[in-house]
DNA sequence: CATTCCGTGCAACTGAATTGCAAATTGAGT
DNA sequence: ACTCAATTTGCAATTCAGTTGCACGGAATG
């Protein structure tokens, strides 16, 4: 339940916090802050900006850049331990728009050179989705 | 040279169009429309926009996003097929903010579910470069 | 040489996101 | 339950990157 989650990060639950949460692990694909705005309207923009920075914060959720105007981001289905990407890949229709959540590619995380410490992984591939396609 | 690249391409090779081109193929890693304004004081920041456009119009650059708040461009290297990226990963140091070319790790594009076409690739790691780590 | 086209640079605009601030809400202590 | 301090919320104003409108100027064409 939502509240646990918000606990669980050290997250006071409020109403719009509460609201928010549920509107991300409603949709089937990351969100934009403007989605969100949309399906909650009685919150606040400004809410929702500082309310992702919190939930980021708190290794709730993170950010994919779909290559849309706009960032997206997710909840984190992982076990939260620092790194704070959930692997697997996503793919951003440049017709309609969409972005699809492509649970069953994992993101495979090469070896970097030395020295690099990687700490999440942004794995988007652009094109067209099925239904576009048609 | 820059002026071949262009002609090639079917674009005017005008000086701002040369200047930028050679900024970018001058620097080591993936620009931001502000680091090429910066190089290039005398060019204005609706044609560096304009001609970024356009040169990803023509399959000369490809869009890289890393997580810093703008986009970056880089020059493509390999001949320009219609899929317009170079595949190979990007590293980007979530402290310094530099964007590094991880040439020698290729980016894998995985077999995509029935009825998706993919166009294009970005494939960034965050986290901490070997300088900031020290 | 005249005319048209195109590129350039300034200024104004756009849209997403953030910040300042006052009002509302929360919850801790009594 | 009641009060008070601290936090959260919502509005308005701001910021900032990027884009667009437009007039000037130089290059290309006949």
């Amino acid at each position: 339940m939502e509240e646990e989650l918000l606990r669980e990060a050290g997250i006071k639950p409020t109403a719009a916090r509460i609201l928010i949460m549920r509107a991300m692990s409603a949709a089937d694909h990351p969100l934009s802050m403007a989605e969100i705005g949309d399906a909650l309207e009685t919150v606040d923009k400004s809410v929702i900006s500082r309310t992702l920075a919190l939930f980021r914060a708190g290794g709730l959720i993170h950010i994919i850049q779909d290559g849309s105007e706009s960032v997206r981001y997710e909840l984190c289905r992982c076990s939260h331990a620092g790194d704070d990407e959930d692997l697997h890949t996503h793919f951003h229709c440049e017709c309609c728009g969409r972005t699809f959540c492509l649970k069953d590619i994992p993101v495979h995380v090469p070896p970097l050179p030395e020295g690099f410490r990687a700490h999440s992984v942004n794995y988007v591939i652009s094109g067209i989705c099925p239904e576009c396609l048609r």
